[in-house]
DNA sequence: ACAGCTACTTAACAATAACTTAATATTAGA
DNA sequence: TCTAATATTAAGTTATTGTTAAGTAGCTGT
């Protein structure tokens, strides 16, 4: 397998959690250690200094919104990436954890294929460094995950949350047809089911804020993102 | 029309369910068998090499879960798709599941709709697998699945599917001469049956979009690229 | 708890690019 | 030269996407 050095610190009141975790993140290859509460963890990041901490909402003591705003108040801890586990995709607890300075989120239960795949995904992106933020400048168009907003030409636009995952997911790869598929995958997840012209509604709307000429149909294949 | 012939296997103890979920395959063309525990299932898996695999994971004698790490000892399965039918969104199950190999899940009970949609989806993944050759530099012409397009003295086109597709198998083997027969095999497939006339439409517009140059016509043959 | 709002989805229909065919012209090779 | 094969053109067809409007669900603030 994969030999990253990438370490890993798994914060969870849950024994068992615990356990999994660190047995599948283990199994490929990362260097993994765990606390069990807020105080353990900022003892623990300290000298461990992890690359990715992997922090449980809901937590006796301090909880992980609050330990997470503390996380970020220490300097060498600056680069880290901090993923929330949250027991439900409750709007609160998200906008809550990026409020306090997340930067991701998986919604439990924990599947492990989905947390390997971003949790390499996030290893890839901290080798190839200077990934400042997730933000995107294309031309003129400004995309910013922190306030779901798109700048273009000047004036800002609050994009719903559907229509800004769709332009971020096509503006990230620009060039790239992107399939109808690949965009029901990485938007809509695999246990929804939407029907087929609810992608062309997204774009329409898109297409109406920021213009015609970003977002290009390839019939028959899909989407691209052009500058 | 689409006349894919994906291979189904499906595993449940409960007869209604294989019943339902064998009518409403077939009928759109899949290639369904089915068995009733785990121990048939791994038997006739065995034989009949299915792309996906419908695996309930409560079952008398084997539960799915077993089932589906016996299935995946199996080197000739290694491509199969194994997808749960859970009878409820339980943690347990689900991390199980996934640990066992599971590619996806469904709970049930199950939508007909969401069943076909994520099987189309799944076995156009597969059939897609299958062709990923990857982009072509020949001259000053630069071929990109992943934009579709043809990058010509500077100046980038992006082409419809089909021509597309044909300009990649004749740049993919330049020099060789392709038959028409081969060329209808690999581009329209088994399936779809079209005039004589219509490759050479396609050749035309590829001519007038790429130059006359690079593809030349083996009267009574086929075609041939050259660089 | 409620009205009002926004995001999201769906469905029906329109539009269109992609694709195919048909008809005719041209060409290469015996 | 003669003929089968291919080229060309324009006119169908069809599959896929665009568009609109209306329905649903969930949240927000009173």
């Amino acid at each position: 397998m994969k030999k990253t050095s990438t370490k890993i610190l798994i914060v969870d009141d849950d024994p068992d959690i615990r356990e999994i975790l660190t047995y599948n993140l283990s199994n490929e290859g990362y260097n993994v250690k765990s606390a069990v509460n807020g105080v353990e963890a900022l003892k623990k990041a300290k000298k461990f200094i992890p690359d990715i901490i992997l922090l449980d909402v809901m937590m006796p003591e301090m909880d992980g919104i609050e330990a997470c705003s503390q996380l970020r108040e220490i300097e060498s801890l600056s680069k880290s990436m901090v993923i929330f586990l949250s027991a439900r995709g409750e709007d609160f607890t998200q906008i809550a954890a990026f409020d306090a300075g997340a930067d991701d989120y998986i919604n439990k239960p924990v599947k492990p294929k989905i947390l390997l795949k971003k949790i390499s995904s996030i290893s890839r992106r901290i080798l190839s460094e200077n990934n400042v933020t997730s933000n995107i400048i294309i031309g003129s168009l400004v995309i910013d995950r922190d306030s779901y907003s798109v700048t273009h030409e000047k004036d800002e636009i609050t994009l719903p949350r559907k229509e800004f995952e769709l332009l971020h997911m096509l503006a990230s790869k620009p060039g790239k047809v992107l399939t109808r598929d690949e965009i029901m995958f990485k938007v809509w997840g695999t246990q929804v089911v939407v029907g087929d012209r609810t992608i062309d509604v997204h774009i329409r709307k898109l297409r109406e804020k920021i213009g015609e000429k970003y977002i290009k149909t390839i019939k028959g294949v899909g989407y691209k993102f052009k500058a």
